[in-house]
DNA sequence: AGCGCTTTCTCAACCGGTAAAGTCCCCATC
DNA sequence: GATGGGGACTTTACCGGTTGAGAAAGCGCT
């Protein structure tokens, strides 16, 4: 990719201008001091007139800077267009980033193992000061890696997955219990989970949480299933629980996400059943799209936005030194509307 | 933000390893001639086992080549969580790059201005070696910018709005004729749009087609609303619109994005009306979320993955020294599902 | 043996900044 | 009146690659 002939002004010419030396004009553009406030308004002036800004490429050699973070997101881009979670953490990571000025580079990958990849050019080619990692899984290839690297990154997933690395994490397990609590609470007894996909740590983790909620409360009827998150496989999966008979069928069904509660719920309404009547269903993540259905879902809230902003901040506080450490961010609280009631006994 | 204390290997330690000076080692990592096939050979294991790869940062700036483009996407960050649209032409604007090892520079603004703004940075600043500018309205500041800056950009929108810039667009205006068209044939008189963002060009140009259509097929009954994309902005412009006397009532609806129509979709439940039997909807854009809901959408389908993948294409083409033009796009088809049919008289 | 031609490499300048060391000048101090 | 200490800049050496101008070596040919 060759650049446009295009007569581009850099930090000498600024200096001609100004009449000073380029490490004059570099001290005014990195606010240090021993310049003059006269000599810095007429290198900011000059600056000014010929349109210039620091080339930051030339920065981050020779100060070994790097202003951009990474960001790898490994999910089938079909899926990805829907899920409103990724846009959302993205939105809150950039907006920190923005008061660092800072940019983000985004890919998508379709394996970890690409990820990783990805993630070691990125680091080696010095393309990025620090990433953002995402949907962990058991014995994640990237934690190893990273480490190997010494690259400052902020694990997004539950100490448990991230290994030794600085991790900002929710906690889903207590998010699970407390939504099959509350729906073991309106009377069910059969409740059911569609899951996320099985490989995902956080899949694992409210799986896990799943089953001990229901063993605890003395739920013989609860089930769960995995899938790819898509709205076809939450379909699919409702559509399998609630073809079971009366006895086994499930009263009330908990999703990973809202994509797959939205299909849920026009399976049910496809089947003739009645939400909440004779199916509660439960959303998680609330984005909007648990507002615009009818009835609206229910479900567990979680500020993704604020999610993304912590995790970028995270990352600021290694880069710029602070130790490692796993933050907390809320845990997802449940949000009741329309979709959840009793049990039509 | 600083580097973290890893001793980084550079060109010169490879050099020193394969026994070479550092400008072979440049050679064979551009594949340009001059080197013997052992020499290469050298080089490359040396490389692979220090694990080096060359520090993109300094290649640009000695090359002059970024091998990055920016993408710059103006909305409320409550919105974009949802529009599956974004992430959709983001997958495929990287599918493209990734073939040319080429990085996706990311960045939500609030206002055109503030995109100016970004821009005029990263090109001055040398982040970026092209952008991909999306969303343009009539008289859109982007498009003197960089022509005064000389950035090579492909503009995502119909030619009438990007001035001189190489373009790349669909036939909104026909795909909406498409639809009122058959919404017409199906027998339906009383037609309702419920349109996206009033400032944004491609709106516009519904709007302009539209009203053409209505008059060419003597529909005296069509009405169109502008909104904010949102949900939220869909269900209230629905509800307005199917309160009214069943006279003026619409008896089908078109939306400029699957959002709305599946919240127009919830507000016909609310009321009481059965779709497709008393209003039929038709979506715009056609995201999975289209066959999720009960009864699925029809919608004019869009490919936007291919849309993303062209206009990166272009933003190539172009950087690589390809004159200016227009590439269309694809024109929507219709994609009858279950949410259209004859009006009940 | 001498000449020209390749092929294969090396050398050194340069890209546009940063940063540490150095220069100058002015002013206070003993 | 010499000394010292800052402030305000300038100089210069990098950062880690690329690039074009040589240089050394090997080879065919007269």
């Amino acid at each position: 990719m060759t650049a446009f002939p295009a007569p581009r002004v850099t930090i000498k010419d600024v200096a001609a201008r100004a009449g000073v030396s380029k490490g004059a004009v570099s001290l005014a553009f990195n606010h240090k001091p021993g310049l003059s406030e006269a000599t810095r308004d007429r290198i900011f002036a000059a600056a000014r007139e010929l349109g210039w800004e620091p080339n930051l490429t030339a920065r981050s050699l020779s100060s070994s800077r790097v202003d951009v973070v990474g960001l790898a997101i490994c999910r089938p881009a079909r899926m990805l267009g829907l899920e409103p979670f990724y846009m959302e953490f993205v939105s809150g990571v950039e907006s920190v980033l923005t008061e660092h000025s800072c940019s983000l580079l985004l890919r998508l990958v379709r394996t970890v193992d690409e990820e990783v990849g990805i993630q070691e050019s990125w680091w080696r080619g010095r393309q990025i000061g620090g990433s953002i990692l995402v949907d962990f899984r058991a014995d994640d290839p990237r934690v190893p890696a990273v480490e190997r690297l010494g690259m400052p990154v902020v694990a997004v997933g539950h100490p448990s997955l991230t290994g030794s690395l600085t991790s900002v994490w929710t906690d889903d397990a207590t998010a699970v219990k407390e939504a099959v609590r509350y729906l073991a609470a309106l009377g069910h007894r059969r409740i059911a989970r569609v899951g996320g996909a099985a490989a995902l740590g956080h899949t694992m983790i409210r799986t896990a949480a799943f089953d001990e909620a229901a063993r605890s409360l003395g739920l013989a009827g609860a089930r769960q299933v995995a899938t790819d998150y898509s709205g076809e496989a939450g379909a699919r999966a409702t559509r399998s629980m609630l073809t079971a008979a009366p006895p086994d069928r499930p009263t009330a069904i908990v999703y990973d996400n809202d994509i797959m509660a939205v299909a849920g719920l026009s399976v049910a309404a496809e089947m003739g059943l009645s939400v909440p009547r004779d199916v509660s269903l439960l959303a998680w993540d609330d984005s909007q799209l648990c507002r615009l259905t009818h009835p609206t879902l229910s479900a567990m809230s979680h500020d993704v936005h604020g999610f993304g902003a912590e995790a970028a901040r995270t990352l600021f506080g290694l880069i710029t030194g602070e130790g490692p450490g796993t933050h907390q961010v809320p845990t997802p609280v449940l949000t009741p509307r329309a979709s959840t009631a009793p049990p039509d006994v």
